[in-house]
DNA sequence: GCTATCTGAACGAACGTTCGTTTCGCAAGG
DNA sequence: CCTTGCGAAACGAACGTTCGTTCAGATAGC
């Protein structure tokens, strides 16, 4: 075992943290290389040293801003859950009060989140296992949040006629896993970047709820 | 840190292997358990001790069996694409020459195996990553012939006019994305069991290829 | 008595974490 | 202007534990 190969999952590199999120500094720097390692490599699959390395820094350094190597992936996942749910949250209440405007207001939101942060979306659905109880569950509780939103908007429009799906449950699952598997094969490029990828996201999505698209070739 | 709770991803509890891998004994029976291990708590998060500990067994003794930890997650990826692979193909095989009717059978197949297998599905495309390269080319490769297939299908229906997507490609992902997801929500039930579920993303895959399907609720 | 299987003990390496010390920027005091 | 003190941050070394793995020897079935 000479060179240990580096093996990632993500086609994405640079890891970015949402805007808002946390004031520059180490525990920024922290936070996005442990981002970055965590994504490829898993919660398990780094190491603190790793870490430490990639941060240019030793390992007991980080201990001045983190208790435990655990905390730092509760935050990133407590800071992923809460991005993604203001996300939803936002554009739901741009969106007035039509079902189908509503829904096309989620799933881009959906979409976008996910491909616009793909490193996070990883770690927030992966490795949020790898918490203990206790840290995880805060962003257990909004993940319902979130799904409720979209569970909302359906069968709001099954109500009023203008969805017409084989089970709801069943396509809300097939809606939301379009983002969530977005980070394993999406990396933007100029024919299809991420803004056509949300609205295709929509239209298939009308299309399993039953709503009349325009024609496509 | 008096007792580790027992993190889990997966609802499904006991592992299953396909039906014709492996013989019985001790081989077989260390694969089941490396499967269930590796499925709830990741490759690097189950350690060889932890499966011999499942096993009533000795660490050293595994080693009879398998070259090293890493030999065991390849062969359960190995195993897991295989079976995948083989079953698309013979799904295909007997489903005559329309492209609705071939799409009809690859998606039953997918979601099934995916329904019926979830802890092969979860160690198969998440823990892939933690195989050096040369132990997981084989199996890497296995999973593009097997996206081949679908492409195929979608462009021979496209060709003939019975399928109208906006893009093959995010389709393409979006149907295979139905059976990917299944493993963290799905579990079977009287109310939607497995059969049901099959149906339902077939006709979820239909809707979003343009395919006019029976009307719904 | 050969073969296959498992045990028990041990190896070096890597793990997360702790702790006393050092470094450094900066404001206050003479 | 120089010194002093201080808090934050990082270092360097070490801790106890767990990791994957090795190997000589015991055991058992043919």
């Amino acid at each position: 075992m000479s060179v240990p190969p580096p093996p990632s999952r993500l086609r994405a590199q640079k890891a970015v943290l949402p805007a808002s999120a946390v004031p520059d500094g180490t525990r920024r720097r922290i936070l996005e290389a442990a981002l970055q390692l965590f994504a490829s490599r898993g919660f398990h699959g780094a190491s603190i040293r790793d870490l430490a390395t990639a941060l240019e820094l030793r390992p007991s350094a980080l201990y001045a801003h983190f208790p435990s190597k655990e905390h730092v992936l509760a935050e990133l996942v407590r800071m992923g859950h809460e991005a993604h749910h203001e996300g939803l949250r936002t554009a739901l209440l741009g969106a007035g009060s039509e079902p189908v405007e509503q829904l096309r207001a989620l799933v881009r939101a959906h979409t976008l989140l996910h491909a616009n942060h793909p490193q996070l979306a990883v770690v927030v659905n992966e490795e949020i296992h790898a918490l203990p109880p206790e840290l995880a569950a805060p962003s257990l509780a909004l993940r319902e949040q979130s799904a409720a939103l979209l569970h909302a908007v359906i069968e709001r429009g099954r109500a009023q006629g203008v969805f017409s799906v084989p089970h709801a449950g069943v396509t809300a699952a097939a809606i939301s896993t379009l983002g969530l598997r977005l980070p394993y094969w999406y990396e933007p490029t100029a024919a299809l970047d991420v803004d056509m990828l949300a609205d295709l996201h929509v239209e298939l999505s009308l299309r399993m709820l039953g709503v009349q698209g325009p024609p496509a070739s």
